[in-house]
DNA sequence: CGGACTTCGTGAAATCATGCACGAAGTAAT
DNA sequence: ATTACTTCGTGCATGATTTCACGAAGTCCG
């Protein structure tokens, strides 16, 4: 595996790498020179073979018997991201959720910029939203070309989503994370990943009415009885 | 009909209730009123053996040669995720995320009612912020206890998350949705849902970076180079 | 009624992800 | 150099998830 190993990262292992880089970055801060795979994992809530096996898929980064190198390994990480350049990013909605986007500090914290926000509510366009003014959706094309955008974020009500996806897609955009609760159709070449916030509290609601005696059989003892119906 | 046969869903399966449920709801809107594991798939954008497989964690509920009934399925699946009842919720940071979670019209739609919005900051005590005003956060396990809460977001700084986190598990919280990106602890029986909204962006920056041709070699020297397409 | 057709439910195979356990490769100290 | 110790990298077993494929159970129609 010396030379290309250009192979590709696991979804599950993808996921957790800015998790790490997270973490790399503040102990960066702190002046932690080296850091191994157990420290990880306790500051990533994970297993210590995991990290291992994840952090393996960039690389042999780590020195046995010391760990690896904070420094490096976070230039690593962000060089397998791609995060070693400015990404500009354009939303598509200026309502509370493309506003907030906007506004994110952790946004811009990790190198992305945002270049554009539009909006099609004649009565958005021209306020201030994060640094930028919002503008008609029609300037998509032109804000996308001009800034050579490849990052668009989806903050519309669910009922123009798809709109906004082919806007995105027509302006030659190359990813889209959408925060509609819609399915997007979108050419294979393009890549969505989907953020569903009352998803989430759904989820949270089902664990909830477990815990409240609903019985389910909650996953806290380990054998499960395959029931009758 | 039998007696609930409540095993537990699988998470993978979970996670897909909520998507299933809002297909069906909408087809409920349009007076459909039986849907085949193929049209359901088609609208959640998966295989249609993955649609029957999660639905049958559920129950026997659909009919061979038929389908699913719309609205008998729309009800097993709320009940099943404990959406026959509305959920108090309560948001931790006024910020611009908090805010749009808390006039974030989907959220009550799917039946979740933010009863509170806390903060530290004074100078955001007493503003409104979706229908509620907001409070200061040493109101809190007053607020959870007074509407019985069982449900909080974060929705603070990564550098009081932590914070948040403990004050919420001491108000008596069973679940928190975390959008600071922060490893909480928390005790073993309190569920947490992390939403890291960056972490999305960093994972469509590498995706984008393959897409570009950025073969990236890795050297194990060291040594970085820029290759450009 | 019976045969053609549809669609579910599910065992089994295939794929993906996790965690253990151990050899390999390093450090440190004598 | 040798011994003791640390920590990585990874083969392998286990578990979870996805997908396939097919029998079972229903509808429809002559």
């Amino acid at each position: 595996m010396s030379e290309s190993p250009r192979r590709r990262i696991p979804e599950a292992a993808l996921g957790r790498l800015p998790i790490y880089l997270r973490i790399l970055v503040e102990l960066g801060h702190e002046n932690v020179a080296q850091a191994s795979s157990e420290q990880l994992a306790e500051l990533a809530g994970v297993n210590a073979a995991k990290v291992r096996k994840d952090l393996s898929y960039l690389g042999t980064y780590g020195t046995r018997g010391v760990g690896y190198e904070v420094q490096f390994l976070t230039v690593q990480i962000q060089r397998e991201l791609g995060l070693n350049q400015a990404w500009p990013v354009v939303i598509v909605g200026a309502g509370n959720l493309g506003q907030a986007m906007a506004n994110f500090t952790g946004i811009a914290e990790r190198g992305f910029h945002i270049v554009g926000v539009v909006d099609k509510d004649e009565s958005k366009i021209g306020t201030q939203v994060g640094g930028v003014s919002v503008t008609h959706v029609d300037s998509l094309t032109q804000l996308v070309q001009l800034h050579k955008v490849s990052i668009g974020i989806i903050a519309t009500p669910a009922a123009h989503a798809q709109d906004a996806a082919d806007s995105l897609v027509r302006a030659g955009i190359g990813s889209i994370m959408n925060f509609a609760p819609t399915i997007l159709s979108v050419p294979r070449d393009v890549h969505v990943r989907k953020v569903d916030l009352a998803l989430e509290l759904q989820i949270l609601s089902y664990y909830e009415d477990c815990r409240n005696g609903n019985l389910r059989e909650v996953p806290t003892d380990g054998r499960i009885d395959p029931v009758s119906a």
